[in-house]
DNA sequence: TATTTCATACCGACCGGTCGGTATGATTGT
DNA sequence: ACAATCATACCGACCGGTCGGTATGAAATA
């Protein structure tokens, strides 16, 4: 955080990113947010064209943040199998950690379905993170670990029930032990697609 | 449709529901409900005390309607894979239809996540869902068409998996065909838990 | 070094417009 | 007549974004 004007970007952020989880993106007035940064209207427009700009940045983020997580337990696995549950384990923490963070996950998605701008955002990084499952599932395949199945197909069923997984703990985060459930449901998907492990 | 009232009422809900779906709740004013329901703002608010009860009303409609086809589905089949499968095709025609329909869906959940009458409309229908899908696999079993698989961790397996594919063909419907990607994961998953089809 | 210059960062009052909801009275059906 | 139904006019709050102007501090100039 070289410049004066750096630090006040990032308390900016901080704070939209608080206020949007606490309350949602159409809720929450820029004023509100410049309230939680401790900074004028002034200082806010000096930074960011429109509100929706804030929002952007935000997503971008998270996303790389997420692109990134999966790509290094990936990589730090020994093969498929282990990475997906890993992936489950992961879970796990996040949905800890992040609890009222959650819904900020919601909100770009319901965004995204009306919002071109959002929507170009959040899909690209989606068609990665598809192309990404399907790369795990094909080596998996590759590496002799899980059945011939077909790589797509596994891949969208996983990311299905990942997403779905997401979701549920975003909306009833007390209903269950969502991280456990996570973990549960991969080791059934994978009973399904792991070689020599049907009974 | 008795009275005049009543065809007032409906009027205004489908108005509502189209603009919900075409807009979303809050960029959704009363005044545009209105103009689509060719109804005036007193006639509006005669029938509805809040805008909020008028997306209420809709969401348990939509609830339940939603459980009385996957209760008839369940009914018809034969044995609980292919009611499963149906669910499955059934999945096929809603993604076709709904379209436009669908990212309410999603308004649903964002609003449930931070508005607490939402959320209880939405959470009970939900947790009977759950046990709905647990009952199946506990019925499988017990007809002898599944393995012995935990009830609650598959049901949520499968729940988790319908969820996600509803929420990627919400978001991304012209990304890939999500009927048949719907029926390709059912049968992946079915392959893992049923009696005798593993390889 | 002392001074001028100037871009960047920031302030906060303000504007045009929208929105959910209300008040009041007319119309309709019984 | 009288209750249910609907129309019109209106209110107060709020919101995203603008704008004229001020502070800050680094580079240029003398």
């Amino acid at each position: 955080m070289r410049t004066r004007g750096e630090a006040t970007r990032e308390r900016i952020l901080a704070a939209a990113e608080e206020c949007f989880a606490r309350q949602g993106y159409e809720a929450t007035s820029v004023a509100e947010i410049c309230q939680q940064a401790g900074v004028s209207k002034g200082a806010f427009f000096h930074h960011f064209p429109t509100k929706q700009e804030v929002f952007l940045e935000l997503l971008e983020r998270w996303l790389a943040d997420l692109g990134e997580n999966l790509a290094a337990l990936r990589a730090r696995a020994r093969n498929v199998p282990e990475g997906l549950m890993w992936m489950a384990e992961t879970a796990q923490q996040v949905f800890e950690m992040a609890r009222g963070k959650l819904p900020i996950f919601l909100e770009f998605l319901s965004r995204a379905a009306r919002d071109p701008r959002v929507w170009q955002a959040s899909i690209s990084p989606y068609r990665r993170y598809r192309a990404f499952f399907t790369g795990m599932i094909e080596a998996g395949i590759a590496e002799g670990s899980l059945r011939r199945v077909d790589p797509e197909a596994a891949a969208n069923a996983f990311l299905s029930m990942a997403i779905g997984l997401v979701l549920q703990a975003t909306v009833d985060p007390d209903g269950a032990n969502w991280g456990a459930i996570a973990q549960e449901s991969v080791r059934l998907f994978l009973e399904g697609v792991q070689q020599g492990q049907a009974p």
